[in-house]
RNA sequence: GAGCCGCUAACUCAAUGGUAGAGUAUCUGCCUUUUAAGCAGAAAGCUACAGGUUCGAAUCCUGUGCGGCUCACCA
């Protein structure tokens, strides 16, 4: 710890006087008898005449003192309530002992019956207050808030304090899990637990971190997805399993990228990927409808109308429409490579063919996806784990939709076939061999799993924390995580 | 990983080579319905860190750290 600041000082040493008073500036218990909101519409209940007396605690935002009276402002999980405290209410020595000893930022409980200011505000008119807990450290600006980014992630709870607009973004956030669970459990989905440490990480183009059990002297993985356990789960009989969870991708950070991420993924047997683009459609728009009231949302000035139906095409489709490259028309990696580079594009000279598919999706289509759009059928290379089309086996039943420019999700028909999916297995292991360090490994007992028989199912995963930027016109990742990762400092 | 921008009092910001300032918060007075309360006064800084140039550096140069943006990377 850095030395106390003067005014951390001062308050030390007002804690130390209340102390000197025999009362203990950190009690343990309090008496509550409503919330600041529940003070307040009691009140308007009540009607004016009525002497109503109420015990409220809260956090010290502002005072305003006027000689022998002050004015307050208490702050609670609910929300804000003037106190007003009178040397002829209280006596001149705890009067004094409020305008002396409590500062911003402490948390009082104060008890007095309530009535309404000559500008019209409803107040506590206080009879006796006690210290809840002291503040040490002082409360920033109350006008202009915290800004300061680096502050506000690296102490997340001095945001919270100072910036409303940022608590309720995670207050939205927290009502989106709570849809999106209501949503899948009304339709029978079973919510279950998936390890995070696992001895094969798999399920997701994504390198991983490494850990290390000691007892075990074994190397572990966090997962990079939940996808292969669940879809055990669809093996063991289960029809409709889900799963909201962290992953962790060792990969880089930027706006939309956090190194740990909320994800949501269901399986449901008996379903394709034609069912997933309709329960998606309906599980978005619910969520907002529920969340905001409304599936018309504004995302980073965007307009943006999320009830169904939604735009369906082809990747190739949109690919086309963007850049005017038909990849279908070039066979080999060679001749992509070189239409890519016609159009301007930059692409790694020794990638695979559907590794020069998918940046260019990312690089020039993306963005342009404004309003929610499902792009559908992608090639089998880089969808290591999703079921060929029957006429086309070069392309696979998979979908990504996308709202306001970002990748929200990625869904398809799974792969049952277990001789398919080894094939596939054998196939990313030579493309990790040439240096693909992103290649799914074997997972030898999923392989196993599948041999059991898998029934036909479709499974889908979106990232939560995006659909929360979408739904909260966020336009950072660090904005809808609570404790976004920063670099260390020393 | 690269480029650009930033880091000044607890907070929000000024000061572009010549004595580091303001508002809020703090402290001291005055003030019993205020609400960004008001009035008067005071205190508060290793200008992120380390070097360099200069008579003189918050300011110019080099390096380091951290952050933001863009790019690269990234289902």
């Amino acid at each position: 710890m850095s030395p106390l600041s003067d005014l951390e000082q001062q308050r030390l040493a007002k804690a130390e006087r209340i102390r000197q008073r025999g009362i203990d500036p950190y009690p343990p218990r309090v008496k509550r008898t409503h919330t600041t909101q529940e003070a307040i519409v009691a009140f308007e209940k009540a009607g004016e005449d009525d002497e109503l007396t109420v015990s409220v605690v809260g956090r010290l935002m502002s005072v305003r003192t006027m000689g022998r009276s002050t004015f307050a402002h208490i702050a609670d999980g609910s929300g804000r309530l003037q106190i007003y405290l009178r040397q002829d209410d209280l006596g001149q020595e705890t009067y004094e002992f409020f305008d002396r000893d409590f500062d911003l930022g402490d948390f009082i409980g104060v008890t007095g019956t309530l009535f309404r200011t000559r500008t019209g505000e409803i107040t506590v008119r206080v009879q006796n207050f006690e210290m809840l807990a002291k503040s040490l450290h002082p409360l920033p600006e109350k006008w202009h808030g915290l800004k300061d980014v680096e502050t506000r992630y690296r102490h997340r709870y001095a945001d919270l304090i100072a910036n409303e607009d940022v608590r309720q973004v995670f207050i939205t956030r927290t009502r989106i899990v709570s849809a999106l669970r209501r949503f899948l459990d009304s339709r029978g989905f079973l919510e279950v637990e998936t390890p995070i440490l696992q001895p094969i990480y798999g399920g997701a183009a994504a390198r991983p971190f490494v850990t290390y059990h000691n007892q075990l002297h074994q190397n572990l993985f966090l997962r990079i997805s939940f996808e292969l356990y669940l879809k055990r789960l669809i093996v063991g009989g289960y029809e409709r399993v889900y799963e909201i969870g962290r992953d962790f991708r060792n990969e880089g950070v930027s706006y939309k990228h956090n190194p740990e991420f909320t994800q949501l993924e269901f399986y449901w047997a008996y379903a394709d990927y034609n069912d997933l683009m309709d329960l998606t459609e309906e599980m978005i728009a619910t969520v907002a409808q529920e969340v905001l009231g409304t599936t018309r949302i504004t995302y980073q000035g965007h307009e943006i109308e999320l009830a169904p139906p939604w735009r369906r095409i082809p990747l190739r489709q949109a690919i086309l429409e963007e850049t005017g490259i038909d990849y279908e028309a070039y066979p080999d990696a060679e001749s992509l490579l070189q239409a890519i580079r016609n159009y301007g594009g930059a692409a790694e000279p020794k990638a695979t063919r559907g590794k020069l598919i998918d940046p260019t999706l990312t690089n020039y289509v993306e963005a342009k996806l404004i309003q929610p759009t499902f792009l559908y059928d992608y090639p089998v290379e880089v969808s290591p784990l999703a079921k060929k089309k029957p006429d086309d086996p070069t392309h696979v039943e998979r979908f990504e939709f996308f709202i306001g420019g970002l990748e929200m999700g990625n869904a398809f028909t799974e792969l049952n076939d277990p001789v398919d999916q080894e094939q596939r297995f054998l196939e990313q292991r030579q493309a990790y061999a040439a240096g693909d360090e992103e290649a799914h490994p074997m997972d030898e007992d999923f392989l196993l799993a599948l041999r059991y028989g898998m029934p036909p199912t479709a499974g889908w995963g979106m990232g939560v924390d995006r659909l929360t930027m979408l739904l909260t016109d966020q336009s950072s990742i660090r904005d809808v995580i609570l404790f976004p990762h920063l670099r260390s400092k020393d």
